[in-house]
DNA sequence: GCTGCTGTTGTACGATCGTTCAACAACGTA
DNA sequence: TACGTTGTTGAACGATCGTACAACAGCAGC
């Protein structure tokens, strides 16, 4: 009776649940990263040891070291995969706006203050990563090569709405030198409420509606605009 | 000869030096939360052990301890020092302005633009404080008492400015409801935009001035009281 | 069914962590 | 000068950290 082994199965008899299941490296490396973000939620700085990440991807605790060199390179495959998801969750709202200026900005700010990035836990996760961004060169090499994306994202956008907002009258003649400082402080200016304001949110998200937040960008932006 | 101690000493003979100096409970205690944010800001949330801020207050690892049940309660006292130094720093200034809404606002954003406050080494520290807010309910309590005096400083600041841009036309006849509103967003506005712009500039002090960031926030309020 | 590779396990190691505690010593007081 | 208070020291403890490494085992190819 106690040996009576299923014939389908390959290796019959003993029906012995495999220990664990091989993956590629690829996939396993994503689980990794995948677990370390999870666990950042979870315990914010306390969460960044092998033992708790390991735990929480289901693997054993010298798995890590086969697919990471060491623990700093998975933090900042970390910090790359979450800036990444960030700025292309973004690049792609605004895609699928509608093919004007201030529909593109709208879905800009619609999609900054939508989940999954208005998010308590993401804003812990976040200040985790900066808090290690002076002392680790791969995490500044990692913000270096992302936050280009997000500035060319932002600031075509605010080009594409200044422009429209000043052909009619005067019309660059030579070397537009009196509107362009506009665009970096502008630029600037629009960065810093928008990450103000998601950063108030997150800290007290009974403070104010997205809507409002939304509301209030859209109203620096016209009134820039309107010079 | 080499027995001749000083007469003026009261312990003559064997001229040893003292190990240590003993210090009044109030003063050590001091001296270490100065050397538990001196630690944060070398060496980052790294920066946090018990062995770290010892060295660098020149005690031993078992003087902490003495004045501080635990680390977690050192670690609280020197967020609330820290933040108790910022605020106070901001309503000396203001304190210190001419007597107009408008100077007094400037005065304000101008000391919140300048060093001590605007330092890289701050951001360091600030972004390890704010790492621990979620899991610390002492971190949590700090933050609760101090913010106060903060948020009620700013909406002072803008009540006046908005009262003084109003009152010609329409007083308030019964309940003013209609300009209520605009005093709450109003806050959460300037508080997004100046804490944005104080990022921006310890992130990376050459993407603008100081001066650039008070002129923004000017503008943001003057544009707000023109409605 | 057997073999080879390689993804995976889990123990072990030295370092460092926060905390405890008995002994020491500086300094006010008598 | 001798004493008592108490601020201070530094060794020691158990826990946990990141990493290394030899053994194991899943799975593809023959």
């Amino acid at each position: 009776m106690s040996g009576g082994g299923s014939p389908s199965r390959k290796r019959a008899a003993r029906a012995r649940p495999p220990r664990f299941e091989r993956q590629l490296p690829q996939q396993r490396r994503q689980a990794l990263i995948d677990a370390t973000i999870e666990c950042l939620k979870r315990y914010g700085h306390e969460g960044l040891s092998i033992r708790t990440i390991s735990a929480q991807a289901g693997v054993s605790v010298g798995l890590i070291n086969h697919h990471f060199p060491n623990k700093n390179q998975l933090i900042a495959a970390a910090y790359r995969h979450f800036n990444s998801e960030l700025v292309g969750g973004l690049q792609a709202a605004v895609a699928r706006a509608a093919d004007s200026p201030r529909a593109r900005m709208r879905a800009f700010l619609e999609a900054s203050f939508c989940p999954p990035n208005l998010d308590q836990d993401a804003l812990a996760v976040w200040v985790v990563f900066w808090g290690l961004y002076r002392h680790s060169r791969l995490i500044q090499r990692v913000q270096r090569d992302t936050y280009r994306g997000y500035v060319r994202l932002l600031r075509g956008m605010l080009a594409e709405l200044l422009a429209q907002a000043r052909p009619p009258h005067r019309r660059p003649r030579r070397g537009a030198r009196a509107a362009r400082p506009d665009l970096r402080l502008a630029a600037i200016g629009l960065t810093a409420l928008l990450d103000g304001l998601w950063l108030e949110w997150c800290l007290q998200p009974s403070a104010f509606r997205p809507a409002e937040a939304v509301a209030l960008c859209e109203a620096w932006v016209q009134a820039l605009c309107r010079g």
